[in-house]
DNA sequence: TCTGGGGTCCTAGGACCC
DNA sequence: TCTGGGGTCCTAGGACCC
């Protein structure tokens, strides 16, 4: 069995955790907009990316705090180690939510609801928080069963009637339904997970798209074979800022100032967690809302900021008609296509640090094979080892 | 109801290669 | 010289998730 462990309201619960007068309290989390907001606020209609002025006036007794993101990290480092604690096939989803897989655990640590029921209750103890547990035979089923089970629950379904819970539901519960799904299924009647499954595969294509309808026809019919996967790597690592009042045509020298600050911030990331990325990618969000993107692939993978930056600067040009046009309200970026900053992928003994002999290899490979072996390098990087093609190519 | 900042995956068209 | 088919990579955009 599967177990979705997911904690409520994470950062509002960190707060009442840290400060008892908060507790049973309506807690607002934000900077701006709603990062996170306790039952007590959202009893309200407060929800979370919502501004926190609306979210006054809906709730006018709320405590409105700034975001400790030290703090949470902290808090959810310590759930982490209870996850892992309980079973080593732990795949962090994000800072407050996680998949275990509990097979093969019964003799050690008796019944996947056993095991649940001790989950909720250390990390009630040992850190302080509320917790919701789904407990089920796939991830999407204990992914529901969470979501059902909020706030401070536990719902486990039984294998033997796992249909009998799933096709009730209404769409939005289907992890991948979001607005825009819902609407054009609300369009056709569609409203519950049963009547999507009594949808032909097909039907479901022709509606939503390949990928979407096959990955949603398979979800309503409870077809969910992925494993639990231990530890998935970044792909890419990005940054933004909203420009908010400068909606006019931008000023270049302010503009490039904030390029600039975007740029030393996501290199200064990718670098300290030893990657290079080969795409960058500009974002920008204009003054009535629409958003574009543009972006460009370099010959090989970098982490240096003034590569990166001359990249961005090139496409801030190719895009300039557009801002000046609409004028920004947000810039961002992003580097993606991420791999090792060695370029070779080694061995899993070796993965975490190379030896000195491996680094002199891999240098020697970039002097005399140059850019194109590094290229080939970085796509054999996907899969495991040090694979010999790379030195013939 | 106009919303921040961090990500993931998929699609469609064009360029290019064999 | 004409024509076909298959594949990869890049770019831009869209949807979704927390």
């Amino acid at each position: 069995m599967i177990l979705h462990a997911d904690l409520d309201a994470f950062y509002a619960s960190v707060e009442q955790r840290d400060d008892a007068r908060l507790r049973g309290r309506p807690v607002i989390v934000g900077a701006g907009v709603v990062l996170s907001a306790s039952y007590e606020a959202r009893a309200f209609g407060v929800y979370t990316p919502m501004g926190v002025s609306k979210a006054l006036l809906l709730c006018p007794d709320a405590v409105v705090l700034h975001p400790r993101f030290t703090a949470y990290s902290e808090a959810s480092k310590r759930v982490f180690e209870i996850f892992d604690n309980t079973t080593p096939l732990v795949e962090g989803l994000s800072i407050d939510e996680a998949f275990l897989d509990v097979h093969g655990l019964e003799q050690l640590s008796g019944t996947s609801t056993e095991i649940a029921i001790k989950l909720r209750h250390d990390v009630r103890e040992q850190v302080g928080l509320p917790i919701t547990v789904g407990v089920a035979r796939t991830k999407h089923l204990a992914k529901v069963a969470s979501g059902v089970a909020k706030p401070d629950g536990l719902l486990v379904v039984p294998p033997d009637d796992e249909l009998g819970f799933l096709h009730p539901l209404a769409v939005e519960h289907l992890w991948g339904v979001g607005p825009v799904t819902a609407r054009k299924l609300h369009q056709r009647g569609i409203t519950r997970v049963g009547q999507l499954a009594e949808l032909g595969e097909d039907g479901l294509v022709a509606i939503l798209g390949r990928a979407a309808g096959r990955h949603l026809h398979a979800l309503a019919h409870n077809q969910d074979p992925r494993p639990v996967h231990v530890r998935r790597r970044r792909h890419s690592i990005g940054s933004q800022h909203a420009t908010g009042l400068c909606r006019l045509p931008s000023d270049p020298a302010e503009l490039d100032a904030t390029l600039v600050g975007l740029v030393d911030r996501v290199t200064r990331r990718v670098r300290a967690a030893r990657r290079v990325g080969r795409t960058v990618v500009l974002r920008m969000r204009f003054g009535d809302y629409t958003r574009a993107t543009r972006s460009q692939t370099l010959v090989m993978a970098t982490n240096e900021t003034q590569t990166i930056l001359r990249a961005l600067r090139g496409l801030v040009v190719s895009a300039m008609p557009l801002i000046q046009r609409e004028g920004l309200t947000m810039l961002g970026i992003t580097v993606s296509n991420l791999e090792n900053d060695d370029a070779v992928q080694l061995p899993l003994p070796f993965e975490r640090r190379p030896p000195r002999a491996v680094d002199r290899v891999v240098d020697q490979v970039r002097e005399r094979f140059g850019v194109k072996a590094l290229t080939r390098a970085s796509q054999l990087g996907r899969s495991d080892g040090l694979e010999v093609p790379l030195l013939s190519d």
